[in-house]
DNA sequence: GATAATCTAG
C-alpha cells in the first residue's frame, strides 16, 4: 500500500508527459507495480571531494578561454573514472563542456569508460533535447557496453527522472534491430509504470513476427497502452499482407470500440488493399460504400488496388472504367496508378496500350521510374523483343535510373527465354559486381533457362550453389526443375524431387500437379496421371484451366474421346471455362480419326461459347481439311488466320499444299510452297516428287534439277544409279 | 500508418 503514491507519480505516458491516474489499471497490476532500482554513486572522500572542487572552479572559470586537455593537465595523472561522474553534477547545465570533458576522457585511453558514466552523459543530453549527441552516445553505449540498458535504468532516478530516455532507448534500440531486446525492455519498463510512447511502440509493432505482434497488441493494452490509429492501420495492414483478412477486419471493427476513433481512408484502403490481394470483390464493393457513407472518399491507393486486381486478371476494360471513375471524382492518378495500368496491359500483350500509357504519364508530367522500366522490360521480354528490352534496359542507365535486382532478374529471364543464358549469366555476374544481391526469382530464371536447353544437371548444380548463398528454393523452383526432369523424359526423378519438396515442407501446387499430369499423360500413362488428378483434388488444390487442358490432351491423345467429352461437360458444370487449347484437343483427335463433320461441330460449339479460334486451332482445321480434300474450307479458314495474322506451321503447309496439288490447284500449291519455303520450313519427299514430275512432265528442266539437287540435299535421298 | 515490377504447368 506505501508503494501507491510514489508509483502514481512515475506511471506516465512517457510521450505525452501526461500522470496516469486511472486505478482501474493500477489495481490490476499493483502486485507487479515496483520502483526503480535505488541506486546512489558513490561518496567521495574528503581528499576527492577538494579535488573535484578545485577542477569544477578550474573548468568554469578557464573553459571559454582555454581547451580541456590544457586546463586538466595538471590534474590528468589523479583523474579517475569516479572524478568524472562526481564532477557532472556541477557541470550539468552546460552541456559543450560536459560533452567536451566526456571526450576527453575516452581519449585519454587510460581507462576504458564506465557504463555508469556513458549512461549518465546520456541522461543528461537526452534531457537536454540535444538528440543529435545523445543519439551518438546512446548508439555508442549500446554497441559497446552489454549492460548499458540495465545501467540506464539504475541511473534513471538520480540522473533524469524523465520517461522521455526510455522513449528514446526503445527508438535506438529498435533502430539497431535488437528486437526481442526491445521487448523485453518495454515489458519491464511496465513493471516500473512506465508505459512508452505509443509512437515509438507503434515502430516496434512493425518489427514483430505478425503472432507476436497480435499478442503484444492485447498484452500492451491491458498495460494501459492506448493505441492509435496508426497502431490499428499498422496491424490491419501486416495481417493483410499474409493474406489473415478475417483477423485485419477483426482489427478494423476494433478501432471504432477500443479506441473510440473512426477509421479513415488509410484504415479503409488498407483493408481494401488486403480484400483485393485475395481478390473478393464483394467485400472491396462494400467497403467502397461503407467509406462514401461515412463521407470519406477513396484515394491514389484505394484505386490502385482496386486496378491491381483488374489488371492481373487481365480486366482491362473494367480498369479503364475505374480509371475514368478515379478521375470523375477528382483523383489524378499518380506513378503508382500509370505502372500498374501498364503492368496490366503488358499481362495481355498490348503493346499499343503500354506505349500510349508512357505517352500520357509524360503529359501528365510524370516520369517512368524504375519500376515502370522493368514492368516495360517485362513486356518486351514476353513478347520475344528481347533487343528492344535490352535497348530500355541501356535508356534506363542512361536517364541515371539505378535498375534494381528485380529489373536484371526480368531481363535476365528475358535473355534465358530467348535460349541466351550465356547472356544471362553475364547480366547475373554484373548485378553481383554492382552489389546487387540475385534473389530467388533470379535463381530460378537462370535455373528454368537451363533446364529448358535440357542441361538439368547444371541447374541442380547452380542451385546447390545458391543454397550455399543462403537462399531457400521455392515452389516455383522446385516447380521448374520438375518440369526439366519431365521433359528429359525423367519422370521418376522428377517424382523423387516431389517427394523431396514435400520433406522440405513446401507444399506442391497446381503448377506441381499440372507438370507430372502432362508427364504421365505424354507418357501414356493416363491413369496415374488421372490418379495424381484425384490426389490434387483430395488436397483442396484447385486445378487450373492448364490442369484441365492437360487431361483433355492425355484423353484426346490416347482415343478416350467419351472421357473427354465428359471431362469438358464437368468442367462447365463446375464453371471452369474451357479455352481454345481446350477445344483443340478434341477437335485435332476428331480430325485424326478423319471425321471433319464431328470436328466442325465441335468448332461451331466453341465459337458458340465466344471463344476465339488461335493459330493451333486454324493449323488443326487447315490439316484436316486438307486431308480430307475439302479444299474450300481450307481455303476459306486460311484466308481468315492470315487475316488474323496467324502462321501456318511445318506440317499444315505440307498438308495444305499437297490437297491443293491433289485438287490440281498447281499454281497456288507452287506459290505456297515458295512461301513455305521462304519461312524457312521444308518439303518432305513425297512433296519433293509431286513438284519434281509436275516440272518434269511440263519440260521445265531447270526447275526440276533445281528440286532434285535440293530434295538430295534436305531429304538425304540416295541416288539410286 | 497504406500503393506499382521479376520466376513455374498446356
Amino acid at each position: 500500500m506505501l508503494l501507491l503514491p510514489s508509483l502514481r507519480r512515475t506511471l506516465i505516458f512517457s510521450g505525452e508527459h501526461k500522470a496516469f491516474f486511472s486505478t482501474a489499471i493500477i489495481d490490476t497490476f499493483r502486485t507487479a507495480l515496483r520502483p526503480f532500482p535505488d541506486y546512489k554513486p558513490r561518496t567521495p572522500s574528503v581528499q576527492d571531494t577538494d579535488f573535484i572542487h578545485h577542477i569544477v572552479r578550474t573548468l568554469k572559470h578557464r573553459y571559454q578561454f582555454d581547451q580541456i586537455p590544457n586546463i586538466l593537465r595538471p590534474f590528468a595523472s589523479k583523474f579517475r573514472q569516479d572524478h568524472l561522474i562526481w564532477i557532472l553534477p556541477h557541470l550539468k547545465s552546460d552541456h559543450t563542456l560536459v560533452l567536451d570533458l566526456f571526450r576527453w576522457f575516452q581519449s585519454r585511453r587510460r581507462q576504458p569508460v564506465s557504463t555508469e558514466a556513458f549512461a549518465i552523459v546520456s541522461h543528461i543530453f537526452i534531457c537536454a533535447n540535444r538528440m543529435n549527441t545523445a543519439q551518438s552516445l546512446v548508439r555508442e553505449g549500446l554497441s559497446s557496453h552489454r549492460h548499458f540498458v540495465e545501467c540506464m535504468v539504475y541511473t534513471y532516478k538520480h540522473w533524469s527522472s524523465n520517461p522521455v530516455v526510455f522513449d528514446f532507448m526503445v527508438r535506438e534500440l529498435l533502430d539497431a534491430k535488437r528486437i526481442d531486446e526491445t521487448l523485453v525492455f518495454v515489458r519491464r519498463l511496465f513493471t516500473y509504470g512506465i508505459v512508452v510512447a505509443v509512437e515509438v511502440l507503434n515502430v516496434l509493432l512493425l518489427n514483430l513476427h505478425v503472432d507476436v505482434m497480435i499478442k503484444v497488441f492485447e498484452e500492451f493494452s491491458e498495460f494501459g497502452v492506448d493505441w492509435n490509429l496508426i497502431s490499428y492501420n499498422s496491424a490491419i495492414h501486416r495481417l493483410c499482407m499474409v493474406e489473415r483478412i478475417e483477423e485485419a477486419h477483426k482489427f478494423f471493427v476494433e478501432i471504432k470500440i477500443k479506441s473510440g476513433q473512426l477509421p479513415d481512408v488509410v484504415s479503409y484502403s488498407t483493408l481494401i488493399d488486403g480484400y483485393c490481394r485475395i481478390g473478393d470483390s464483394e467485400k472491396v464493393s462494400e467497403l467502397f460504400r461503407e467509406m462514401e457513407l461515412n463521407g470519406l472518399n477513396p484515394n491514389q491507393f484505394t484505386y490502385n488496388s482496386v486496378l491491381i486486381i483488374l489488371c492481373k486478371s487481365g480486366n482491362m476494360m473494367d480498369a479503364e472504367k475505374v480509371l475514368v471513375e478515379m478521375l470523375d471524382s477528382g483523383v489524378t492518378p499518380d506513378e503508382f496508378v500509370y505502372t500498374t495500368l501498364i503492368n496490366g496491359y503488358c499481362k495481355i500483350d498490348d503493346l499499343n496500350s503500354v506505349y500510349r500509357l508512357v505517352e500520357e504519364m509524360k503529359t501528365r508530367s510524370l516520369f517512368p521510374d524504375t519500376v515502370t522500366y522493368t514492368v516495360l522490360i517485362n513486356a518486351l521480354c514476353r513478347n520475344q523483343k528481347i533487343v528492344e528490352a535490352d535497348k530500355i534496359f541501356e535508356e534506363m542507365i542512361c536517364k541515371r535510373l539505378e535498375p534494381d535486382e528485380v529489373t536484371y532478374s526480368a531481363l535476365i529471364d528475358g535473355f534465358c527465354k530467348a535460349g541466351n543464358t550465356k547472356h544471362a549469366f553475364e547480366l547475373h555476374n554484373r548485378m553481383i559486381s554492382l552489389g546487387l544481391m540475385p534473389n530467388i526469382v533470379t535463381y530460378t530464371s537462370l535455373s528454368d533457362g537451363l533446364c529448358k536447353q535440357g542441361d538439368v544437371g547444371s541447374a541442380n548444380e547452380l542451385l546447390y550453389q545458391m543454397c550455399g548463398k543462403g537462399l531457400e528454393l521455392n515452389v516455383v523452383t522446385y516447380n521448374s526443375l520438375i518440369n526439366g526432369l519431365c521433359k528429359i523424359g525423367n519422370i521418376r526423378q522428377a517424382v523423387q524431387i516431389f517427394v523431396e519438396m514435400g520433406g522440405t515442407g513446401l507444399s506442391p501446387d497446381a503448377y506441381t500437379y499440372t507438370t507430372l499430369i502432362d508427364a504421365y499423360c505424354k507418357s501414356g500413362d493416363i491413369q496415374r496421371g488421372h490418379g495424381l488428378f484425384g490426389e490434387m483434388l483430395k488436397k483442396g488444390i484447385e486445378p487450373s484451366i492448364v490442369t484441365f487442358n492437360v487431361l483433355m490432351n492425355g484423353f484426346c491423345q490416347s482415343g478416350m474421346v467419351e472421357d473427354g467429352r465428359k471431362l469438358l461437360a464437368w468442367m462447365i458444370e463446375k464453371g471452369v471455362v474451357p479455352n481454345s487449347t481446350t477445344y483443340n484437343s478434341l477437335m485435332k483427335q476428331q480430325c485424326s480419326m478423319k471425321n471433319m463433320k464431328n470436328t466442325m461441330e465441335i468448332y461451331k460449339e466453341m465459337c458458340s461459347q465466344g471463344i476465339k479460334p488461335d493459330e493451333n486451332t486454324y493449323n488443326i482445321l487447315i490439316k484436316g481439311h486438307s486431308q480430307a480434300r475439302n479444299l474450300i474450307e481450307a481455303r476459306y479458314l486460311h484466308k481468315e488466320m492470315t487475316e488474323k495474322g496467324f502462321n501456318l506451321t511445318e506440317t499444315s503447309y505440307r498438308a495444305f499444299i499437297k490437297g491443293l496439288f491433289k485438287r490440281k490447284k498447281v499454281i497456288e500449291a507452287r506459290e505456297m510452297f515458295e512461301e513455305m519455303r521462304g519461312k524457312g520450313f521444308s518439303a518432305d519427299k513425297e512433296m519433293y516428287n509431286m513438284f519434281i514430275d509436275y516440272n518434269y512432265t511440263e519440260g521445265d528442266m531447270e526447275t526440276t534439277i533445281e528440286l532434285c539437287d535440293e530434295v538430295l540435299e534436305k531429304c538425304h535421298v540416295q541416288v539410286i544409279q
